[in-house]
DNA sequence: TATGAATGAGCGTTCATTCAT
DNA sequence: CATGAATGAACGCTCATTCAT
């Protein structure tokens, strides 16, 4: 999938100098995270357990709790992971006599984000439908997210009126009418029908071609 | 607010023979229905105890279960009834001679719910917000909901296509499109924001002017 | 046993409208009461799991919660009483024309207090020996138990030394070995001995003896 | 201090055909036990973990259990070690023609004792509040060590009492006096107080005077 | 010898549900 | 009908101990 980078951390071990047991460590970190990723996804966050996990991680209860704090803790970096780069496909629509065409800019963030999403179904899944409600920080941090990414949205169209681009209308309303067609789509496309069978390029034409004429001149 | 129905079920004891007992039973139920609405709708479904809804009821514990079968069957029958009122509330493009212009029966559809959740609010609330990953029955709920409401707009849009008034495009992304704009949009409105300082009149005009011009020829 | 209190609270239910159900409270609390006092006693805190409290008392785990906050709230409950009825039995030395002679006021003191402690054996035991390092507020809560038991002998030696009754000494250090002496042989005689063969007036007498030796002229 | 012996054992090694691996390892053992002694100290029994220790010791997990059994186990070795230092202070009262004067020998004795304590001091803090409780093991073998306390003390009023020197008394109750004395004074100087702040010298003075009156005749 | 990742029994606590009164 | 005391399975988490390397 184009442009879309990888949840995994780096790291710092790219020198050569990586000790073994380091890298055995991460690796059964990253094992855990998987099998957390796939029941967190299938069951949501309060239907899972920790047994849930350690099971099927097969790991002891103990062992859980050498990798993460707690299963709140888990759930986080499962989720501020998609977060973090989910924030950087998104870009601020630059406007000047050398940036590309506004609908192009738009065009390429939507591409990122989607091919995001789809390289992270299962948090997309988490992400979109399971992560409210878990409890005032997390939905605080939700909320934030979704604020900034509207934010983006509104300084888009402001933008875009400016130049004569977008149509008279209410940025806040709009902007969210767009977000919102955003995350249904995806979540229909990704969590209710089999990502695999899905033409995203297509979709993501469409769903272009929807929002574009729903706010431009 | 025009065309809201009421959530409470209308039953088939109007029939004039209905016992004071059963009347009674009637009226407590609905009490113990609105708190425990009040309270879902502000805590949440999972952080939300028996405790909670019977202290506030001032029932005591064996009374709820009087009442309710479990904590999971009270919440399913608030949520039911937003769903079967909000189901009423949409209804299917009619094209036809005599039929209104299918502009103005979507413009009605969406008059009518969103008056409907901004007179349900609270659970308008949970419906968007909390009731994802309880568990897996009542996601499938959720999910048939909302399928239901999306093919109604797939089939609304077809028919628009038909007599030339919806541009080519794909209705199923289109109609998912659709769907996601109003869920964010009122979700933002009702849930995020204060509901009564929001100009829902206005709202309902710019969301609508998007929706229609995203889809229209 | 003369003048020990009951540590059982008397509670306000005296009026003759007691409600039977607050009756059967009061004594299935009671009854928690009696073997948890048992069983800290026997095991200590640490070694006392809630799953020993439930056990020997019969009840299932969540009706020890019915009447008790918490493990560290019933162990406080059982230590609070004691040390407030042993608190009341010790009594500033009086003096004055009026006053009766400071050396039966001490007698009588240590007369109530040891007979305190014979009727709450278990939790004499638990005081003088388990209390100790289950946590900081525990700690200081004792510690300053002792520290208004060792306050009001110091202040009456200081009297006793105005009235020419006590030899010159450091108060501070004598206080101290008084109180030593009084919760060693306690604990010997109440704790490791078997405390229905000990004969407490004579083991009280001969306590007395020792410490007036020790500080009158 | 005067009088006071190490509690490091001494070994057998001492012949000159010392390994350098064993010397290793007892040094690196006595670091250890030098670390838990502080932390169980400060912290207490049940709030110090292997953790605490090894962290501390800057040693693996593993390597902590090459040196030691359990937790119990180096708790037991450091405690110990202070009790059988301070058996040694402890000398049975001797009477004889060329023997000292036995007040002089009660001196000394207390003398010793209370230099050893204050040379140990976070030990005798573990021994005086912490040690009681841990299990019934453990709170065996301390009621036998101030058991032979005891025993020596009784013997020691008994011969007194052969020579004309101790007054008439029941030596179980006066001997227990004694040891609570000591105990509760020693606890609150080391313990309760600053130990660099207190005039030990003048403390055994004082604390001698009141026991020696409370029992001589 | 030294390591530290792995273990799992056990902890205190919660809470939806039942049932004798 | 109404009550609320009683239940116990299940929870997230800790930590002394083991063992493969």
């Amino acid at each position: 999938m184009v442009n879309s980078t990888p949840m995994v951390p780096v790291g710092n071990e790219l020198d050569g100098r990586v000790s073994r047991a380091r890298r055995l460590r991460e690796s059964r970190r990253a094992a855990v995270l998987k099998v957390a990723r796939q029941i967190f996804s299938r069951k949501g966050y309060h239907a899972t357990s920790i047994h849930d996990l350690i099971e099927s991680a097969d790991i002891a209860r103990g062992t859980f709790y050498l990798y993460f704090e707690s299963k709140r803790a888990i759930f986080d970096e499962l989720l501020d992971g998609l977060v973090t780069t989910l924030q950087a496909q998104v870009r601020r629509i630059e406007v000047g006599p050398d940036a590309p065409a506004p609908v192009d800019q738009l065009n390429a963030t939507v591409d990122r984000v989607l091919a995001t999403l789809f390289d992270n179904r299962e948090m997309a899944r988490i992400l979109l439908r399971e992560a409210v409600g878990i409890d005032t920080d997390f939905d605080r941090k939700l909320s934030d997210f979704y604020g900034r990414i509207d934010a983006m949205i509104v300084s888009a169209l402001n933008t875009g009126r400016q130049i004569g681009l977008v149509r008279p209308c209410d940025p806040q309303v709009v902007a969210r009418s767009i977000l919102g067609s955003i995350k249904e789509v995806v979540q229909w496309a990704f969590v209710e029908q089999d990502p695999m069978h899905t033409d995203i390029k297509h979709m993501g034409r469409e769903m272009i071609a929807y929002i574009l004429r729903g706010c431009l001149t």
